[in-house]
DNA sequence: CCGGCCACCTGCGGGC
DNA sequence: TGCCCGCAGGTGGCCG
C-alpha cells in the first residue's frame, strides 16, 4: 500500500504524538509477519523513552537510546495513534503502549509489515544497508540515474523501482513520474539520454513533493496516520487510467505488466 | 553482476 | 446467492 508519499505523511502525523514519550510495554497479537517479530520486542522496548522518529526509504525507523524499531507497511499496512481503552480487531497485530496513555497500533491484513529490533551496537541493518540514495536527497539527480543505468538494460520502470538505486519510488509514482517525463516505461534504462534522465530525476521528485503536500495517494484503503485520507488520487495522470483519454494530448492511456506490476502510460506523449 | 520470476497473505470485485 | 479467479500500493531471495 503505501509508498514513499504516504509512509512520510504517517511520519509527520506521528512525531509529534510519539516522540518523547516513554514504552509501557508491547503486545504482540500476530508474530508472523513479513518476518517473525522478535519475542524479545517487549523487553527491548519497556520503558524506554522513543529519542527520535524518521524514515529510510519505506521504512519507518523508530530510535531508542539502546535501538531502533525497524518497521515496514508493506502493501496493506498502516499505523495508528489510539487510546488504551480501544479494542483491538481483526489484523491488529502489534500494540506499542506508551506511559502517556497512547498506543501505536499496527494493522495489516496483508501481513508483509516487518517490525524488527536493532540493537545501536551493531552496523546497518540487513533491510537497509543495501539501500539506494534517497530521491529527496541532494545525492539524486539526473547525473546519478544516467551514471548508474550504464549497464542496466532492464526497462526503466523496473529501473526506478530498483530499491539499490533510489528509494522510495513504488508502481504508482513510476508511472506517474514517467508520464511526467515523457519517456516509454519499457524504454531500457541504459538508452535514455543524460539529458531526459535530468527530466525523469526532476519529475520523480516533483511527483513524490506534491503527493507528500497531498497527503499521500487515497487508493482503495489508504488512511493516514490520523484517520483522514489523502487527495493525491485525484491528480493522477496515468495510473489505474487504462481506456481513459489523456490529460495532455487525449489518446487513449494503455497499460501493460512490466516486471509482474501493472503500468501505466500514453503512447503518444511517451517515447 | 544482472535480469527474471517467485513467494509471502488477505480482501475485494467481477463474471458465471 | 455463492463460488472461483484475478488482482492489489512491496521487496527479499533464488536461480540461471
Amino acid at each position: 500500500m503505501p509508498e514513499l508519499p504516504e509512509v512520510e505523511t504517517c511520519l509527520q502525523g506521528l512525531k509529534p504524538h510519539l516522540v518523547d514519550a516513554t514504552v509501557k510495554h508491547v503486545v504482540v497479537r500476530q508474530a508472523k509477519l513479513r518476518y517473525t517479530i522478535p519475542e524479545t520486542l517487549n523487553e527491548c522496548l519497556s520503558n524506554q523513552i522513543l529519542v527520535d522518529m524518521s524514515r529510510r526509504g519505506k521504512y519507518l525507523l523508530l530510535q531508542f537510546p539502546s535501538g531502533q524499531l525497524v518497521m515496514h507497511l508493506g502493501m496493506s499496512g498502516h499505523l495508528r495513534i489510539i487510546d488504551a481503552a480501544t479494542q483491538a480487531s481483526k489484523h491488529d497485530h502489534v500494540d506499542i503502549a506508551f506511559t502517556n496513555g497512547r498506543v501505536l497500533r499496527l494493522h495489516d491484513p496483508r501481513r508483509f509489515s516487518v517490525v524488527d529490533w536493532w540493537p545501536t551496537k551493531q552496523a546497518s541493518h540487513r533491510l537497509l544497508c543495501h539501500l539506494g540514495v534517497e530521491p529527496l536527497s541532494d545525492d539524486f539527480n539526473g547525473d546519478y540515474l544516467y551514471r548508474l543505468a550504464r549497464r542496466r538494460k532492464v526497462a526503466v520502470k523496473n529501473y526506478i523501482m530498483d530499491n539499490k538505486v533510489v528509494v522510495g519510488v513504488g508502481n504508482i509514482y513510476a508511472s506517474e513520474s514517467l508520464f511526467r517525463a515523457g519517456i516509454h516505461p519499457k524504454r531500457h534504462a541504459n538508452a535514455i539520454s543524460l539529458n531526459r534522465y535530468h527530466r525523469l530525476a526532476e519529475a520523480i521528485v516533483a511527483v513524490l513533493k506534491k503527493a507528500i503536500e497531498s497527503g499521500g495517494t487515497t487508493l482503495k484503503d489508504f488512511i493516514n496516520s490520523e484517520g483522514k485520507p489523502g487527495y493525491f488520487s485525484q491528480q493522477l495522470q496515468v495510473y489505474g487510467r487504462t481506456g481513459l483519454s489523456c490529460y495532455s494530448c487525449q489518446a487513449i492511456i494503455k497499460s501493460s505488466v512490466i516486471g509482474q506490476r501493472n503500468t501505466f502510460y500514453c503512447a503518444s506523449c511517451q517515447h
